[in-house]
DNA sequence: GTTAGCACTCTCCTTTATTGAGTGCTAAAA
DNA sequence: TTTTAGCACTCAATAAAGGAGAGTGCTAAC
């Protein structure tokens, strides 16, 4: 059977009127609201090719057909128009990276905000990929008697700083020496290597002050294990509720405690680590809990150096022109933004 | 009428069942359940005495009754057995603070994690709160020839650091000298009372660096919004559904949205500075959204300085017992672990 | 003061129609 | 050969009706 012009342009009606009434489409709705020239018993036939094509399906016999992933994928590939965005929008999100000064947590956080406000869908951010960049300075700061400031500087200029407690008698010199050292041997590589215990260099000049070295180990320890922590942030939750396909309570539950498996998010964020926007539609994505939502992300970039992502979680009957139009505007307004800052 | 004893045990064993049930408790089952030595027929007349006393409701004439809002103060008030915890929840909580170092900002989210797993309600933490602490230094530290940390160390020992970038030929004398003047100017004085463009001295400093100046005006107003931005960490906000009374999608919805307006939080929290722990049940609450929930919070402090409260939100009906024992379990840890590590 | 008994109320659940949107098929028209 | 009109049929959703059950309030006896 052909995919003829005709055949396309009644599923992109179909597709159309589903995603704004999320009710079934009938024959006689798409020959009365979308001009084709045709009746209702011929779009009928239509449709019935379609679904044997594997585009549409009825939920059940007497109800009208819905698109399938497939019909989704299609859609998204061939027949949607991406729209730019309206000046309202664009301005929110100029008004957004206005703000000049701000840590990159709070900028990422900020980003799924206003992700979630646009799209009116649930954003979540995946925050830069400590994992993926090396060490380019240590350097332990003095602030007063008690405090010290543990700071590394990374490749893609993105700091991690932790304040620690030094015990007394330590003073500046002393934390030079141990940043010299530190310096030394981790200069170049990536968190994962750090492995402070192996040092025998620091364990002599800790020998007289056993207490400090162990919490020294135990700081970073800990920013390791914030690598591995998988940091992802969410924006919109709520939103979810004004979608009729989420009235149902157990649906909307399940996808909420889905929402709380930040290592699910993670994964399905870091997959999409090709420059750009992707779409994920319906069972297209791994997990069989996303199998009834569509993800569309996009990366962020420091330059030219891909750090993380940023998406979109919506039903498979989502206004994929409009996501995609903002994700892509996002994530580039985003990497602009780093890469002026930090670049 | 009298509140005699009989009454009372009657009292709390509706509350008893309501909590563990949500339906409302007939007279026969009182009867049954609980064994008082009367018959429903006598149970029912005091149930209408206590309904008449404003104790208990009925939702309809033929339901059984079900605890007002009065009748719970009383329980919480009177009746109830404050339980300590249990051993494994004493562990879990301690397993929480067993980390010695974290980001103060991550041990009160981590907190209010622990806080919703453990009670199966929503959670809330506030931030330390920045306005009621005075500046006990600040300090401009250069990382490297692109970066210096601005660290603020408060009167609580509580730190908050931020990244700006410096423009060249600053180097680290310039910054010390920086650092001086702010703190002869700032030391002892709240964050609010920070007004940087009144200080003629820095002005003359920067006379030659008007842009770097401008940029450190953006960053210490920041910090000044930060202040002011009220944040509060939210734990579970997924196990409201777990309750019946949040099955209608529609409380649910509302309940949700409610927890996004952090301002509201922000007050719900910050009325309650008094030590110790605080239950507001249902329409005790200043504002009408909580009017169906009871909070139940305990503060947290350094040392003895109040430095913000953790709470948790469930329906009226709450295990008020165990939420009373873990809150103030909750809030002593927290306490005496940030004091142990900043105090 | 307490209890048994009974009429009464009100929600909840199940069953039964009824409606309406939509399909698939057939036969006629183009 | 393609399109269309017509019609029987299907199925979900809604409404109406009829118990069933839990619970109360009242009365009269213990």
């Amino acid at each position: 059977m052909k995919l003829d012009a005709r055949k396309l342009k009644i599923l992109q009606a179909i597709i159309n009127d589903y995603i704004i009434t999320a009710e079934p489409v009938g024959s006689r709705t798409v020959a009365k609201k979308y001009d084709l020239g045709v009746s209702s018993a011929t779009i009928r036939n239509e449709m019935s090719d379609l679904e044997e094509m594997g585009y549409l399906e009825q939920p059940h016999t007497s109800a009208g057909r819905v698109p399938s992933d497939k019909g989704y994928r299609l859609y998204v590939d061939k027949l949607m128009k991406v729209r730019s965005l309206n000046d309202q929008e664009a301005e929110y999100i100029k008004e957004l990276y206005k703000t000049k000064i701000m840590q990159l947590e709070q900028v990422i956080f900020n980003t799924a905000k206003v992700l979630s406000e646009i799209t009116n869908y649930t954003s979540v951010a995946l925050a830069p990929q400590l994992s993926k960049v090396t060490i380019r300075h240590i350097q332990l700061v003095p602030i007063d008697k008690e405090f010290a400031l543990l700071v590394v500087v990374t490749s893609s200029g993105i700091l991690k700083d932790t304040v620690i407690r030094v015990p007394d008698g330590i003073d500046g010199d002393f934390l030079n020496k141990v940043s010299n050292i530190l310096n030394d041997k981790y200069r170049g590589k990536t968190f994962s290597e750090i492995d402070l215990k192996e040092v025998s260099k620091i364990k002599e000049v800790f020998a007289r002050n056993q207490k400090f070295f162990n919490s020294l180990v135990d700081v970073l320890t800990h920013s390791l294990r914030a690598v591995q922590d998988k940091e992802v942030y969410l924006g919109g939750t709520a939103n979810i509720f004004k979608l009729p396909e989420f009235q149902d309570i157990f649906k909307a539950r399940s996808f909420l405690s889905l929402l709380e498996e930040k290592d699910l998010l993670y994964d399905v964020l870091a997959s999409s680590q090709d420059d750009g926007v992707k779409v994920s539609i319906g069972a297209e994505n791994h997990y069989d809990e996303f199998k009834e939502c569509s993800i569309v992300t996009a990366t962020y970039s420091l330059g030219d150096r891909v750090l993380g992502a940023i998406g979109i979680i919506g039903p498979t009957r989502m206004e994929y022109s409009r996501a995609v139009a903002v994700m892509d505007h996002m994530g580039k307004a985003l990497s602009s933004y780093l890469t002026k800052l930090y670049g």
